[in-house]
Order: structure tokens, then sequence, then C-alpha cells
DNA sequence: ATAATATAACTAATACTATTAGTTATGGAG
DNA sequence: CTCCATAACTAATAGTATTAGTTATATTAT
């Protein structure tokens, strides 16, 4: 009965390792209890249940998602930080499978916790959009435009719903530029606005 | 012990049914099999496995959803096709989101069942992009990124990721435009086949 | 029409799951 | 050194999917 020094950022940590290294279908609290050398009921002095925990690994997922996205950032050219980030997002979705699937199968309870660092990804698209002169609600549109397009793309991708006859890097690729390379050029923009301006 | 005639057809219907009613999560077999007045175990005659049965669930979603798409489409401008997918996409899954949700939790068997249901969603777009010239492997990039961002859109709108600060209809019309607009004017489609040609 | 066979639905049991209540022992604060 | 909060425990509950084995029914062949 000696305590073992259990605290919830160390359950979350081993929870996330464990969904990594043997699926997300196949996690359970008693297998995260036995690696943590503890009775599955002991969990529950630091968590409040599994979707709770789940939804914590969602968010540090995100965390960890953001650190490598933003990672050497700096040094690169304000603009090229639009292909940075959708490249980013997909080699790490495709580094960390199952916990990226984590993400997608979230109970919907809505927490915050978690919308709030799934948004927080792209906010470094913010300032380059701003700089092409998009207006607030135009940031916004194509900030949800380029968030469903990478998101969509690694969640079909991974589940199998592209064929192999065709490279999906290629695909990736050829969709990441078709909505970025508009934002370059004059005549791209033009184009965005007028999109904008006409009616539904 | 009266058979009750039932059959697996019926118990996929039955079973999205409520899914539909009472949500994904909280579907079980044991509440199925009393809708169906009869014993959970007695389920097994007719299907093999849960996951099987929430493939074949995911399977008929798409199909319902390929029977609305496509309803009245005859009478359409073959290029309106685009948009007609677009935003038949959309609310299909608005109007059933557990169904939906269903497809999105999918235990990931890689049921070829599902996958070419899924891809077949789209089916009616590659004569209208064969028809703007598009090659062969742009009609495959193409498909993927208006599926990827159709699914990404979906999903990430359902589980709250956009804020309610701008309409997602509106940004929903601002990414299908976004996408389907270059193709329309020679001056997009030389766009794109600037993309395709430059490397990666 | 009767007998044989296949199988739908059943009961009962298994092995899991998350979760809660109540107990014991430990580490730190006063 | 004592008190108190609480970490970890045991035991139990209610739920899950799934399997084995039994009984009755419907269909098929004779």
């Amino acid at each position: 009965m000696a305590r073992k020094g259990l605290n919830t950022d160390r359950i979350v940590e081993v929870a996330a390792e464990l969904i990594a290294e043997r699926g997300f279908d196949q996690f359970s609290l008693r297998e995260l209890a036995d690696r943590l050398g503890v009775k599955t009921a002991s969990l529950y002095n630091h968590i409040s249940s599994l979707s709770e925990l789940t939804s914590n690994i969602g968010q540090i997922a995100f965390e960890r998602m953001a650190g490598q996205l933003y990672s050497g950032t700096e040094d690169v050219l304000p603009f090229d930080t639009l292909y940075h980030i959708a490249i980013g997002y997909r080699k790490f979705a495709k580094q960390n499978p199952e916990l990226y699937k984590t993400i997608v199968k979230i109970p919907s309870t809505g927490s915050s916790g978690l919308i709030e660092k799934g948004q927080s990804l792209v906010h470094n698209l913010y300032p380059v959009l701003e700089a092409c002169g998009l207006s607030e609600d135009d940031i916004i549109h194509f900030s949800r435009t380029i968030r469903s397009a990478m998101h969509g793309f690694v969640t079909l991708e991974e589940a199998g719903f592209f064929g192999t006859a065709v490279d999906a890097d290629e695909s990736y690729s050829y969709m990441v530029k078709a909505l970025i390379q508009p934002l370059k050029t004059e005549l791209g923009r033009s184009f965005l606005y007028n999109i904008k301006c006409k009616g539904s």
C-alpha cells in the first residue's frame, strides 16, 4: 500500500504512451493501472472518469502537435508558415496515428480545453493572413477551411479511404497548394475576395 | 421461441434507427435486441460481431447519403453537380449527425465494402472534372481534396471546434467555392495545372 | 404426410469493462 | 508525536460483447 507518487499528469502521460503503443481500441483502465503498478480503482483518486481522461489525452496530443508544428518556425519566412503548418500537421498525424485517432474518437462532451487547444493549432496563421489583407471574417473562413482539409485528409487516409493507385503525398501537396497558392498573388486574392462578395 | 423472421438487413436497419435516436455512444446490442423483441445472443445468428455490424451501419449511412446526394441530379447543369454534392454532403451530415458519427468512429477494420461506398459518394464528380480537362491523376487529387474538406468540416463542426462568432454556413460556402471556383475558368485551371507541374 | 435436417431463438456462463463504497495505511502539517 | 487528508486498497455492482449448448421451429427430402 506504499504510495506510488501518482498524479493526474503522470496518468495522462502513461495513458498516451499506452495508446500510442497498443492502439486506442485496445486501451483500458486495467492495462493503464497495470503499467502504473496500481489497481484500477486507485486511478479514481486522480481522474474522475474515462471520458475525462480521454479528453486530457486529446489535449496533450494537440499540445505536442503544436510544439512540433511551431518548433523552428522563427527561421521560416512568414508566408511559408502556411506550408510549414500544413506539412507538419499531416506529419504528426502519420507519426502518431493512434494518438490522432484519440482526438477523432473522443466522446462528444465538448470539453472546452480540448477545443481551445485544437483551435490554437492554427493560431500562427493569423498574422500571415492579416498581412495578405484578408478581413477578420475571411481569416476565420480560411482558417476553418484549411483545418477541415488537413483533418479530413489525415482521417480519411488513415481509415483507408484513399486507394493506393495515386500517391497520397502528391494529393496532399496538391490540396495544400490549391488552398494556399491563391493567397500568394494579387490575382488569387482578388479571386478570394470575389468569392466573398458574391452571395451564396 | 417462435421465430421473429429476423435477418441481417433488418438488424442493421433497426440498429441505424436506434443510433439515430439515442446516439452512437449509447448504442448497445442489448438495446438493439430489446427493440427487435429478441435476446441479445440471438443476434449472433445473423451478425458475426459488433464491429461488423457497425461497419454495415456505416455502409447504409453512405448509401442513404449517396441516394440523397444524387436524387434530382439529372436536371442540374453538369458543372453545378460539384456544388450540389458539396452542399448535399453537409446537409446529410447535419440531418443525421449520429449516423455520420458512426462512420467516424468505426473501428479500423478497413472494411472494403465501407471504403467502396465512401469512395462512390463523389463518383459523379468524375465526368465533370474530365470535361474540365483535368488529367486522371488530377481528378483523383481533386476528388480527395474535396472529400477531405467536406468530411473534415462536418466533423470539426459537429465536434464543436468552430466557434459561434462567425457563421459556419458562410465558412462552408467559402470553402466549397475556394475549391471549385478555380475549375470554372481558364485562368483558374491554368492555376491548377501550374500547381501540378511544380515540384513539391 | 412424414421424417430428417438446418437453424433461429433461447438459457446460461464467461470474461471483460468502468465505476462506486468502504477500509486501511501512509505522508505531511501543526 | 498526533491529527488529518488522502492514496491505494478490496470487494461489489452493473454494464458490455461473446460463446457453448439446448430446444423448438421451419423448411426440405422422402
